[in-house]
RNA sequence: GCGGCUGUGGUUUAGUGGUAUGACAUGAGCUUCCCAAGCUUAUAACCCGGGUUCGAAUCCCGGCAGCCGCACCA
């Protein structure tokens, strides 16, 4: 069973995401999300919209999910993303079936399906793959888009959009007037686009239905720094250049360089600052939403991959377990490539006029055309021949007549009907179509991520935290080591501290004692009891908290993940064999869908009636809470801990004499006793700035 | 879309031409003073359609879904 699969069984088991239709026999390339996958969903897009709408300024707008023809003509999807193919029965080979009669036909691109395999048939078209000879089937229509009707007519086409960004770039002009005519502005949107996939065979990796949150910022063509640059740009991250791909490109992470982004611009790796600075915030948010920074990278497109118009391409790529790099957010300089599009097909000037700093002083003929002399001279041609002397030059005014081009006849006018003069004119500024760069996130490929580096199968119990003894997990320590050990009673009232630079645990009780020792990397320990007894523990330091957790068994250097087989480890006499292990979500408490678990410690109504009490005193403060009081209290630690909820909060009896609760960390699984009456503070506290922190003044 | 393999409770699994075994999970109850699987008990399945047959979940065909390979992948 592999990690995918762990992941895909644990999403659907709690309810985070669900083949759709199932009830009748399901359809691939559709998913639902489940209850804590919705929750978990709105969370990581909240985030999102923390950076980008909040953080940035870029408003949040919401278009149509369903689009008219004219609009992906366009933006080229009714072309681009419409391919006839045909397959050659022979060798199983699928071919574009124009590129086949491409030497026949000049423009394949307006035949029809049947006329196409109708020409292969006529000539012969030899398979590139086999070279057989009408072995070609029919030829199919190989259309992304989903196709609809618009109205009763059934004459207006429309399309389920691809992506979100077409319904922004459509709005530019309302946009631009609303960001008070200046540059630069962005605006986003979340949403769904459709795509129909051939064969959506990875799961939530490609779907036909799938929610993308996209920004498109419109930029000064001519200056591409960013205001903001200088605050960001000792920002590390890993860049994975075209320059670096070259030999075996997607499976080796070897080509990846750790830089800051100044240094990048500054080197010529990424074009330009503004692009630079969303790879900055493309990178914070990942990391954000559970992203595994070690496990992310940003990979620049190849020339020859790069769309023909885009400046620049850069997608974040995280590593997963069956698929390899995979791409999760294209960030793309996409130069005047939309609005100029949208401009030709609509007929509408998208262009927009750049103040200069200070007006310029230009020289500029004007020409005077005497038209009492023109009109009777050409008539019905008058017009024309009037715009056309608007448009000349000055160096066409030289000599005794001026040639003019009139619906492709030659015209010579004398010169005397024409007079000129030189003015001088202020120009404030000239007309320029915004460049885009356009930042592009495919949600659900983020939540599969964000579920799988956060995930962890723990298969041996952690014996203590290395950092919290002594303190808080000094119990923890005893009662483990009572566990595992036999004969060792001795422990639960030994005395435990630290030594030689904290590199050694001591617990010692009368003539007794045992101490854990350290090494130097932090990479093993050892244990050493007085009777003689002796073992290795492995060392893994926590993957959210970076503090150091001992287990008895060795830790796979590659993963992380504690190894499920001990090696040459030769057992203690008097070990308990069995052991328990835990999955864990270990999602930053910001994305994780449930985010705190009341548990009253027993089943009684004495501990269940002031529960829920705290339930309510959380609800109301605004945090998600799930109560649970079935089965033992480590059953629902751990039922909590698979579905990452970060804290939970458990009444004892001690609730009952003093009022207090303890909060349980779910990495660490340390718990700290705080007041009922601080809880909801101190829990907004932990979810913010991690397990324990204190409360703000 | 093509080829190969697969399809049993929520998950996983045994099994046979005469409707099915176990485990885990889940519910109820008991037990239990902090890290799952102690006791009692309950619920729950043979992917869908057609064919062969007295009878099919088991054999055959088709569909759907999953996995693998080919092709495709803004």
């Amino acid at each position: 069973m592999d990690t995918y699969e762990k992941i895909i069984g644990l999403a659907k088991r709690r309810g985070f995401l669900w083949n759709s239709f199932e009830l009748y026999g399901g359809t691939a390339g559709f998913y639902d999300y489940g209850p804590l996958g919705a929750t978990m969903k709105r969370r990581i897009e909240d985030i999102w919209r923390d950076i980008y709408v909040i953080g940035e300024g870029f408003y949040e707008i919401e278009t149509p999910t369903i689009g008219i023809e004219p609009v992906f003509v366009a933006s080229g999807h009714v072309h681009g993303f419409s391919d006839p193919m045909t397959v050659c029965s022979n060798c199983d080979s699928a071919f574009r079936a124009d590129h086949l009669i491409k030497d026949i036909v000049e423009i394949p691109d307006t035949l029809s399906a049947p006329e196409i395999k109708q020409l292969i048939d006529e000539h012969d078209i030899k398979c590139p793959q086999c070279g057989g000879v009408g072995m070609f089937g029919e030829v199919f229509d190989f259309n992304l888009m989903f196709k609809t009707t618009i109205g009763s007519g059934t004459q207006r086409m429309g399309y389920l959009r691809p992506e979100t960004a077409q319904g922004m770039f459509i709005n530019f002009d309302r946009l631009f007037r609303f960001y008070r005519e200046k540059l630069p502005f962005g605006v986003t949107q979340i949403g769904k686009a459709y795509r129909n996939e051939i064969s959506p065979r990875q799961g939530v990796i490609r779907l036909r239905e799938f929610t993308q949150a996209e920004a498109e910022i419109f930029i000064n063509p001519r200056d591409k720094s960013h205001p903001r640059f200088s605050t960001i740009k000792n920002t590390v991250i890993r860049f994975y250049p075209a320059s670096r791909q070259q030999n075996d490109s997607d499976s080796d992470s070897d080509g990846v360089i750790e830089l800051t982004v100044g240094d990048a611009v500054d080197q010529g790796i990424v074009a330009h600052e503004f692009l630079a600075y969303h790879l900055v915030l493309t990178n914070r948010f990942l990391v954000r939403a559970g992203i595994d920074p070690a496990r992310l990278r940003f990979r620049q497109h190849q020339p020859d991959e790069m769309a023909h118009y885009a400046v620049d391409c850069w997608d974040a790529e995280v590593l997963t377990d069956r698929f390899g790099w995979v791409e999760i957010v294209g960030i793309a300089d996409r130069a005047d490539y939309d609005l100029s599009s949208h401009a030709n097909h609509s007929q509408h000037d998208l262009s927009v006029v750049l103040e200069y700093d200070t007006p310029k002083q230009v020289e500029r003929i004007v020409i005077k055309p005497d038209m009492s002399m023109i009109g009777p001279l050409y008539k019905g041609k008058a017009g024309k021949v009037l715009a056309a002397l608007k448009n000349l030059k000055e160096e066409d005014l030289n000599g005794d007549e001026i040639n003019i081009t009139v619906d492709g006849e030659e015209i010579r006018i004398p010169r005397d009907v024409v007079e000129y003069e030189t003015v001088i004119e202020e120009v404030r500024g000239e007309n320029v179509i915004p460049h885009v760069i356009e930042p592009s996130f495919g949600i659900d490929r983020i939540i599969y991520a964000a579920l799988e580096h956060s995930f962890e199968e723990e298969p041996v119990r952690c014996l203590f935290c290395w950092d919290r003894v002594p303190g808080n997990d000094s119990r923890r320590l005893r009662k483990r080591l009572m566990e595992v050990y036999t004969g060792i009673d001795w422990v639960e009232n030994a005395e435990i501290h630290k030594s030689y630079g904290c590199k050694t645990i001591r617990i010692l009780k009368d003539e007794n004692s045992a101490e854990i020792i350290i090494d130097e990397k932090e990479e093993k320990a050892t244990i050493k009891i007085s009777d003689g007894r002796f073992g290795s523990l492995s060392v893994k330091k926590g993957v959210r908290d970076g503090l150091l957790y001992i287990y008895r068994v060795p830790v796979s250097e590659k993963t992380g993940v504690v190894a499920r087989t001990a090696t040459k480890e030769i057992p203690l006499p008097g070990t308990i064999i069995r052991e328990s292990g835990r999955y864990v979500l270990h999602l930053p408490a910001e994305v994780a869908p449930v985010q705190v678990a009341v548990l009253p410690l027993l089943t009684r109504e004495e501990l269940i009636d002031p529960a829920i009490k705290i339930v309510d005193i959380l609800r109301r403060s605004g945090i998600f809470v799930s109560y649970d009081d079935a089965g033992t209290i480590g059953r629902r630690y751990r039922r909590n801990d698979e579905i990452g909820t970060p804290f939970s909060v458990t009444i004892d009896y001690d609730t009952l004499d003093d009022g207090t609760v303890t909060i349980r960390d779910r990495d660490s699984m340390v718990q700290v006793r705080v007041q009922v009456r601080e809880l909801a503070e101190k829990v907004h506290a932990m979810m913010r700035s991690g397990f324990d922190s204190p409360i703000p003044l």
